[in-house]
DNA sequence: TGTCGTTACATCGAATCGATACATCGACTG
DNA sequence: CAGTCGATGTATCGATTCGATGTAACGACA
């Protein structure tokens, strides 16, 4: 969940951990984020394995006074980092990261898992959808889909027997939400076969 | 969260583990549950603290064949299991737990909780809403209609410029399914304010 | 008779969270 | 113009939670 994150996010741009936490927390739908506890480890874990590596050198707060040419270095550093995107970064210790091929192939390996149980990590992969294929993306939708009306399924069937009043009203809700969420699926899917048909007859 | 779950669960009748969770799993919207390694350790806790109890000790296997009157006793602990509502249960060695007074406070004291921000945690504090009193339910029916509200600006807000198809795709879900909420919340509201009225006149 | 699926408890290591510490910087304030 | 506050930033700690795995009894079915 959080490699995919990381590694999504870095796909598109180089960041360093606290603009990675705030993107995500962006992409996820409601308070949810993840914390730094996770994400500073996962990190370290993933520039071990060699799927992301720091891209400029943290500036360590230097203990003798700057001289000039050091100076000189810093702004350069800050110049390089403005233009990577990060306008808003001010503050000292920044550690950019950016993605390798490794990661690359681990990214498309992540988006083209079969099970698409978590809801979490569907939404990080429609998030990333542009960068598989037309035919993988179409099958993560469908997939997707499938799981729905199983679910749909499991709700209608225990929405039996007269039960408690708030019981109930979840049971509405959350019935309610997954024909929503397959209403939009629909959609989507709608708009991959168009996108298809249209690529075939060019 | 998770002692949410549990006292929530034994207020309403005496379990064990296994049932427990296959019970949550119900209650929670998709695919979502706990798994046993926080069940357990979370009952032992619970245990500790005083909030739960186990009620019937566990049938340990007898390392020796069993004499008559030990399998006496253990049909009259299986007839006891049965009443209290297990049905199901077959196989040995099950740990019933029941909620004692403390517990019960602390079960008031976590549906009382100001923060309506987590979704699962809010989802569990419905189902167990029939524990509060009408006052008490209907403040957190409206705590969390303005979290909502609060979430749907911020979508809007964030809903601006051109973005990545995908992107825009999962903010339109997400919106659609904040107003689904926020409907699905007022038809709620509407109706204790309705019952409070109701009470009020007799 | 064997072996498969379900019920059931338990524990382990890894992942994750939430809180906290520490430090820099810009902006607002008295 | 010093002082404080909030945002930016990295990092770690303990507690919680997860996911996988182990064990075992039992019913069902071949």
């Amino acid at each position: 969940m959080i490699d995919l994150a990381i590694l999504g996010l870095l796909t598109e741009q180089e960041l360093h951990g606290y603009e990675l936490k705030k993107r995500l927390g962006e992409l996820l739908p409601g308070r949810a984020s993840i914390s730094f506890g996770s994400l500073y480890p996962a990190l370290s874990r993933l520039e071990t394995q060699g799927a992301v590596k720091a891209v400029e050198e943290r500036t360590a707060v230097p203990s003798s006074p700057m001289s000039g040419s050091l100076a000189g270095e810093l702004a350069a550093f800050r110049a390089r980092v403005r233009e990577s995107g990060l306008r808003a970064s001010t503050g000292r210790g920044k550690k950019v990261y950016g993605i390798t091929d490794l990661g690359r192939e681990r990214l498309i390996e992540l988006l083209s898992s079969p099970d698409v149980s978590d809801d979490r990590e569907f939404t990080l992969r429609v998030a990333f959808a542009r960068h598989l294929s037309d035919g993988a993306r179409l099958e993560l939708f469908e997939r997707r889909r499938t799981e729905l009306l199983g679910r749909r399924d499991d709700l209608r069937r225990r929405t039996a027997t007269g039960q408690d009043t708030y019981l109930g009203a979840l049971r509405e809700r959350d019935t309610e939400n997954i024909v929503n969420d397959l209403a939009w699926l629909d959609r989507l899917i709608a708009g991959e076969r168009h996108a298809l048909i249209q690529e075939e007859q060019q």
